[in-house]
DNA sequence: CACGGCTCTCGACAAAAGTCAAATTTGAAT
DNA sequence: ATTCAAATTTGACTTTTGTCGAGAGCCGTG
């Protein structure tokens, strides 16, 4: 009786406890185990996904800030994580009401698109896991060799993990030296279904990069920071899963995009839920630029960035209550 | 400070201890109340479906029984209770079961049919909330007099509340006294609207009734015993949503069945998911009947009637792993 | 304006859950 | 067959959580 606790007596476990709401050495007694091993299972019964425990991110998309988003810019939802209260540190704030409200969004049999970053990679970290079996997550952009822990394929591969999903991952690099090889390597059909798979999705969740010199692509290596100045020169305004997006959210004419290979964003728009999250204030204009290339239907932001957002949009229509 | 709770801080405290993972002193001090509060605050906020504690009922759908009574009766999905196991009362642990399995199922946005029946009002009576918005209830047959809480008004309305979602009750008696009177009403525009909006369902609850004469129908005064005797000789095999079937799952053809005010078959069947939730074993002839008329797509039973169902089915192909 | 009735709040106690190091068991490799 | 490392279980302890009755603020009513 001391072999495999399996999965079978965790879920017992959870079961009993949980659905039936007994107690804990109740529980014990019925599958006649110790009560330290029961409070084991549950703990991993929770971390496995097994039981869900979910709070409702209502009360973020309820705000009237929230509402008056949605209406300026045309969104399908917004959620804004109010930065005065609670937590010392307002960007874990955002973090995890993002990871809740990605889990909400989920369904069974879903196909979810991940790009990368260190907004995405935090969410991945603090999202609790969940069971569900039928999800698969795919990358959306090639890889880095930069040992970040952000990497594309890491922000894949740790929310498969998370969600008990298949990751399929994009054994690609995310940029190459010349625009020939970038083209040879997406007629490649591996690389070439991974990225007619995209359009697929159901649904997608990135954040937003700025043009600056403290760009992940430029501590990746993928450009210098002198490029980047040109290309912010020549009119770049945010980088979405790894490609420069100008202004409108358009693909920016370049030829760092040519040597690019990653979800074009046509595939981007052709998911139904596209969730970006923004922890920094600074994204405020690569952000603007998405939303006006129509790369996000779900928003998760600060409540600064959010009265930012307002305010340019011209106080449409300020209606107090 | 003494002042309204409300929402906002129920739904504060559950943030911060169930998303952030703090402790009730933390949360305590945070919002400047007592530790005493924050346990309420979350007990309620665990009542009213604002943070949702869900196990995976993977488990049960996962056993071969279920798998090979998914493809002997096609059906999508079959969840079975294990009878000998755990609990004293092995029909709690259907309804329990019953009430999860139909909580993962519903989906934001959801209309949901409701029938009656005691097996429903149990599922109902031990369903935990949820903070579904968009979801609306509706009454999938007329009302009966009697007092009985199993009444069809009822199960509609506690399955609403459960949900925070809108119920639509159905303001019609369940059977008439003459077939003219039936058909009038049915015309009518309140009773008629209601009755077209069932087939618009994404999700319908019921249960199974047998023809004998501890039938809720007996009960309930809308027949008498020696009439479901009678009905039973002239094939009626069993009773869903206040309506008669014979074996194969089509409507008697009887007088009883022309003076109901319910959904009809078809209706039923245009729903996309249709769960059905079997707790006695007595009832295992109507179930059949159900299962044939194609009444049913997603099934709840016990491991004893799974055991009779499959037997029944001509044990197919019998495959040891 | 005083009076219940109401709900919300808090302190203190009881109950339950979490944790840890030691003991036991398992499975595999020598 | 024996030994060892890893995994699992447990009892004892600590921390955290749930609950109760008393007290405090609010409101409509007489």
């Amino acid at each position: 009786m001391a072999i495999r606790p399996a999965e079978q007596l965790i879920h017992k476990a959870a079961w009993l406890y949980y659905a039936h709401g007994l107690r804990q050495d109740e529980v014990a007694n019925q599958l006649n185990i110790s009560r330290a091993s029961v409070a084991m299972y549950l703990r991993k019964a929770r971390e496995t996904g097994i039981v869900n425990i979910s709070t409702s991110t209502q009360l973020f998309t309820d705000d009237v800030m929230a509402r008056r988003l949605e209406d300026a810019l045309k969104l399908d939802a917004v959620w804004i994580a109010p930065e005065n209260a609670y937590l010392a540190d307002p960007s874990t704030d955002i973090a995890v009401l993002a990871a809740s409200v990605f889990l909400e969004l989920v369904r069974k049999g879903d196909r979810i698109g991940v790009a990368w970053g260190r907004t995405v990679y935090t969410i991945a970290d603090i999202m609790s896991y969940a069971d569900l079996q039928d999800v698969t997550v795919v990358q959306l952009c090639g890889n880095l060799g930069a040992p970040y822990s952000y990497r594309p394929d890491q922000c894949t591969m740790e929310i498969a993990r998370r969600l008990n999903a298949k990751g399929l991952n994009f054994y690609a690099p995310l940029v190459l030296s010349t625009e020939e090889l970038a083209q040879g390597l997406r007629a490649e059909p591996v690389i070439r279904d991974q990225l007619a798979g995209i359009s697929d999705c159901d649904l997608a969740l990135y954040s937003i990069g700025a043009v600056d010199a403290d760009s992940h692509l430029v501590k990746c290596g993928a450009l210098t920071a002198a490029e980047m100045a040109a290309l912010r020169r020549e009119g770049a305004a945010g980088v979405i899963a790894g490609q420069i997006i100008d202004a409108d959210g358009a693909l920016l004419d370049c030829s760092y995009n040519r040597r690019v290979i990653s979800a074009g964003l046509a595939s981007l728009r052709a998911i139904e839920k596209r969730l970006m999250v923004v922890q920094e204030d600074s994204k405020f204009e690569p952000l603007l630029a998405a939303v006006a290339g129509g790369l996000c239907t779900h928003l998760v932001v600060g409540a600064h960035m959010a009265q930012r957002l307002l305010d340019h949009a011209g106080a449409p229509a300020e209606k107090a209550s």
